[in-house]
DNA sequence: TTCTTCGGCTTTTGTAAACTGCACTAGCAG
DNA sequence: CTGCTAGTGCAGTTTACAAAAGCCGAAGAA
């Protein structure tokens, strides 16, 4: 279970937009280009992101992509689980019919209790914070250039 | 961030060992008939838990694996590191020198901060529990055969 | 010695992530 | 209305790694 490029991708991009004056349309060129994403990799990632509501999209000349909430509307779980669908451990937590060895387990399975809990641990915390946090974190902590 | 096969396989394979006696050397080919894994592919899961003193390999004839440590204290933990190496939700997060934009981020990632995070609380899960608590729940919850 | 079971290593297969390309469409500017 | 620009949609390629299988050697019991 590692995170995916897209997802780190998706963040970023997001994030870059948060920094900017809410009011300014940004061109997917101009992202990719400052977070040294693959241009139409970032466009499929915003793709998704513009039809789940995170950001919208502005075509024809001057488009681009603006954030359609408030930075502190935005958890890092909508943003992830947008790319890349619900996270899970192993498909049995969301249902227990993806289990594929359901015959060998008779019926009740310790690991997948643990998944659960554990994974419960983890999304609380992409649950607990927006993108605002992640935007405060950095204007504190980056080296002013 | 999945779970892999190798993981479950292993914890289930040793989950099996800690079902019997302690005492009973029991072979690959139980293990792998009984839980319904490839054979070979158990053997490599077996013998990284082997070099990690969690298990104990015995060659010959009426040869196989027992536990070399008690049941409570072997974590869940141990035995996914085993397997599969350090759990990490992206590489960056066990050293910084394996960010792969460090040039991008001006010497600050909020998102780093947030995976370090979630990590802790993945990871405290299955630290703080060991075979002895899945063992001991399999059996409340498991319909007798 | 001989049979059995693990040990170590190599190779194959399968699948999903990561990235690319192209034709199309909507929107703005002049 | 015309033409350029930037997003949309989908198909395709490449790459990487998980999952599995195979082979031969080593250790140990009888
Ligand atoms: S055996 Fe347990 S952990 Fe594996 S898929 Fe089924 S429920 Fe999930
Ligand atoms: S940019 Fe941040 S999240 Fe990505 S690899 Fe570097 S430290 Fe990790």
């Amino acid at each position: 279970m590692q995170f995916t490029k897209a997802e780190e991708y998706g963040v970023f991009g997001v994030l870059y937009l948060a920094e900017k004056d809410s009011s300014l349309v940004t061109p997917l060129s101009e992202i990719s280009e400052a977070q040294g994403i693959p241009e139409k990799f970032l466009a499929k990632i915003f793709q998704s992101l513009s039809k789940a509501g995170i950001v919208r999209s502005h075509r024809g000349v001057r488009g681009g992509f603006t954030l359609s909430k408030k930075a502190n509307e935005i958890t890092i779980k909508e943003i992830l689980e947008t790319i890349q669908g619900p996270y899970h451990l192993m498909k049995c937590v969301s249902s227990m019919s993806e289990c594929d060895r359901s015959e060998k387990i008779n019926g009740y399975c310790a690991l997948r209790e643990l998944l659960v809990i554990a994974e419960k641990q983890l999304v609380d915390v992409f649950e607990g914070h927006t993108l605002a946090d992640l935007l405060a974190w950095q204007r504190a902590n980056q080296i002013p250039h």
